[in-house]
DNA sequence: CCAAAAGTGTTTCACTTACACCCATGA
DNA sequence: TCATGGGTGTAAGTGAAACACTTTTGG
C-alpha cells in the first residue's frame, strides 16, 4: 500500500557553523550567495536535505562542495522551524556547528569556485536569512560545550602548548584565565602527553608540546571521570 | 520567479517525550498506534508539520490532539534524519520532550479516542520506530538538564515540600540525595518563596509548602545567577 | 504511645582562587 | 643584555559531603 501524505511538505535543509581559532580570534567560515534571495549577502554553508542521505551526511556533503572541508568535527545544533525564516517557502533547517584547524583549511575554503571566506565571529558581515540567530546560538552552545567537553581540541594543531590551550579557553570564553591556575587544573586531568618536544622558531623560551590523549580520556569517562574546566 | 526544488523531500515529523512524575517513578506517555506501520505497538505522541506551523506549534498540536494535553513545558531536543527509520518512506523528524504535572493531566490523556497511557520510564513496552532511542536521549537531556536549570519544577504541583522537591530530584537523578544538605542547598539558592502553609491530611507531621519564586528566579540570572544542584 | 516523616548544625576535606618571580631563548 | 613569553608553589577561602537526633502529628 502506497503511502501518500495529505499535506504540502516544508523543505529541509542543513546549515553549518564552522568556526576556527586565528591568533586573537574565533572566526566563522561564511560563504558569499550567488543567487537570490539575498545574492551577493554572506550566508552560512548548507544546503537542501536529499531522501537518500541522512542529516550529518548531507552537513558533510555541503562543507565538502562550498567550502572544500573533509573530516570535521560536526555536531547537530538544533532544528529552526520559523513559517516565514525563508522568503520562498517553508523551508526548516537543521543547523550544525562545525570545528576545524584553521591552518588546515584556510587555503581551500577560498579557493573555491564560490567566494568564502572566514570573519571574526564579533565583526560578521549582515547575513542572508536567521543565519546571525544561528551563528548565536552556535557561539553559545560552543561555550557551553567546550567546557565540560573536551572538544576544543579541535581547534587547535595536534601538538600545542599549554599557552596556545589556554589562549583557545580565554578566546571563546572571551575572557581570561590565571596562567598557574590553568596549568594545574588541565594537567591534574591527566588527558595530555607531554611530548618531551618544544616550539620551533619562536624569539624567546619554547614551549613544551602536548597533545590531547583521546585514548586516555575514554578510558577516564568509562571509569566515571568527568572532564570540566 | 517560482522556486522550484529539483530533488524530492524528506517528510518532516515531531515527536514528543512527554515526561511525568509519579509517587516513585518517571513515567512517559505513549499512544497506541491504529494504523501501520506498527499497528497496535506503543509509539510517542507525534505527527507530521503542516507548511503553515513552527515545529513548536505543531508539537504542540499533536499532544493537544493525540493526549489532550495544554500549555506544557516543551523543548526540542534532537532531529533525527537516518534514512531508513520509518519503513514506508524518507522521514525526518524533530524529537521534543515535554514536562506536566502527572495530576493534571491522568485522566485527558487516558480518554482520548486512542488508546493512551503512562508508562515508567524503565519499564517501557516496545515502542514503534527508533522512540526507545528518543526516549533514552529524552531522559539523558532531563538528567543533565535539570542539574542546571529549574526545570523540574515543571513536574510539581505549584505548592510542593521539600521532601516532594528532593523525591524529584532522587528521581530524575536516580540516586539518593542527603537531606540536610540538599536543604541547605536549595534554600540557600533563594528562589523559594515559603507559603508559611503546611500538607493537608498526613498520617505525621505535616511538611512546610514552598512554591518556584519565578520572578526572583528570573531576577537573579539577570544578576548572574546560575542555578545549579 | 507508636509510627512516620519533618526538621535541624557542625566538622572535615577538596577544590578554587589569588598572587609574583625566576628561567630559557633568540635577537 | 634585553625582550619575550615559559614555567613554577603556597596560603586563604569557599563550597561539598558526611553524619544522627529531636520534633510534630495522626492513628
Amino acid at each position: 500500500m502506497p503511502f501518500t501524505y495529505p499535506y504540502a511538505r516544508p523543505a529541509l535543509t542543513v546549515d553549518c557553523v564552522v568556526f576556527g581559532l586565528d591568533v586573537s580570534d574565533l572566526k566563522v567560515l561564511l560563504i558569499q550567495r550567488d543567487l537570490a534571495p539575498f545574492a551577493g549577502r554572506w550566508a552560512l554553508p548548507g544546503g537542501f536535505v536529499r531522501v537518500d542521505e541522512t542529516l550529518d551526511e548531507a552537513a558533510r556533503r555541503e562543507l565538502r562542495e562550498e567550502a572544500g572541508l573533509t573530516k570535521v568535527f560536526l555536531e547537530q545544533l538544533c532544528t529552526i522551524g520559523e513559517v516565514q525564516r525563508d522568503p520562498r517557502e517553508r523551508v526548516v533547517t537543521v543547523a550544525h556547528y562545525a570545528l576545524v584547524r584553521l591552518g588546515d583549511h584556510q587555503v581551500q575554503a577560498a579557493t573555491d569556485a564560490r567566494n568564502a571566506a572566514w570573519f571574526a565571529v564579533d565583526d560578521l558581515p549582515d547575513l542572508a536569512f536567521d543565519h546571525v540567530a544561528i551563528v548565536t546560538t552556535a557561539l553559545q552552545r560552543l561555550q557551553g560545550k567546550v567546557r565540560y567537553q573536551p572538544i576544543g581540541f579541535e581547534l587547535l594543531p595536534p601538538k600545542f602548548s599549554l599557552s596556545q590551550l589556554q589562549r583557545m579557553y580565554e578566546i571563546i570564553l572571551e575572557r581570561e584565565l590565571d596562567k598557574r591556575n590553568f596549568r594545574k587544573k588541565v594537567l591534574s586531568l591527566g588527558i595530555l602527553q607531554d611530548l618531551d618536544e618544544v616550539e620551533q622558531d619562536v624569539a624567546h623560551r619554547a614551549a613544551r608540546l602536548y597533545r590531547f590523549d583521546e585514548r586516555t580520556y575514554r578510558q577516564k569517562v568509562k571509569d566515571g571521570f568527568n572532564f570540566e574546566l
